[in-house]
DNA sequence: TAATTGTTGACTATTTTACTTGGTTAATAT
DNA sequence: ATATTAACCAAGTAAAATAGTCAACAATTA
């Protein structure tokens, strides 16, 4: 479990897709322009989402990206997982031969924890987060301040 | 709040002198060969770690490292951010001058999220951790399979 | 057909990670 | 005193990850 920069562009990217999620497919142009990440990276992310069965694109004008499915079931720790591709491979990796058993023993320790933060994140869904009461505070305060993305977009 | 393989070192390794908090200094030499880190890498780890007042030195023979105050004080989050210097400085930072109100926004949502985390792992200190009964299953089982710290560093 | 947008691959610059080398201080043991 | 131990410190380096560019191609819509 990594948690960089890259994993907070995908979260964020992923939430501006759950918002709008009734107004049809969102560009990355869009998603670009708003957050100030380059489209070609955006490009390299939302393969890899893809690739996850965490969005589905749509070709042509009009086109873009949606999520493949309700942002109840896509949680953090998902979106997080398919962009970071942590293949750990802690050492000490089966063989034991650790001098005096404390590096397998921290190790341990270590993923005991790991577990924790993932348990955590995945019950942090998209949908469930953003119908926050707070949150969705936030969300409309934006919306009325600033113009909709609708409009934005066409 | 960055979450890498650099801040799992620093986590383990505070675990460990956690685990021997009553057994004198741990030295940095003894680390490196339990965990297969590299010598002068802790020791740059351990020079914030100690500038983030988490840990002493003790200089000499017999010397080593040992926590600066009480485990139950010192939270996974306090090692992480002391390791990491993560001063985000995230795009659109005051001037809201974001074409459609939604960089603004998701930026938002995240710093909201990022909270959340930091406020979870602020809740797990070290001390806490070692003593929940599934860890300390663990810790009593290496040490009777391994040889023991002590034993091992004298 | 032309415009739009996803999809893919290769390539580059920057930053971070992890490590190396070579020292200096302070405490301890002989 | 001297040697040993270990923390401290500062450069520099190799490898990896991050972030981005460029260029082509595929599907869809108007």
């Amino acid at each position: 479990m990594r948690l960089s920069t890259k994993g907070r562009y995908a979260v964020t990217a992923m939430l501006d897709l759950a918002i709008h999620e009734n107004k049809g497919p969102i560009t990355l142009a869009s998603i670009s322009q708003c957050q100030g990440i380059s489209l070609s990276y955006l490009e390299q992310l939302f393969s890899r989402l893809r690739r996850a069965g965490l969005v589905e694109g749509v070709r042509g004008p009009g086109g873009g990206y949606r999520l493949s499915r309700d942002g109840q079931h896509i949680s953090v720790a998902d979106i997080i997982n398919a962009v970071d591709e942590s293949f750990d491979a802690t050492r000490c990796q089966g063989r034991a031969d650790c001098q005096d058993g404390e590096k397998c023993l921290t190790h341990e320790l270590w993923t005991d924890l790991s577990d924790q933060i993932q348990g955590f994140l995945s019950n942090i869904t998209l949908g469930e987060f953003i119908n926050r009461p707070q949150v969705r505070e936030i969300i409309a305060n934006v919306q009325r301040t600033g113009s909709d993305r609708v409009s934005a977009a066409a």
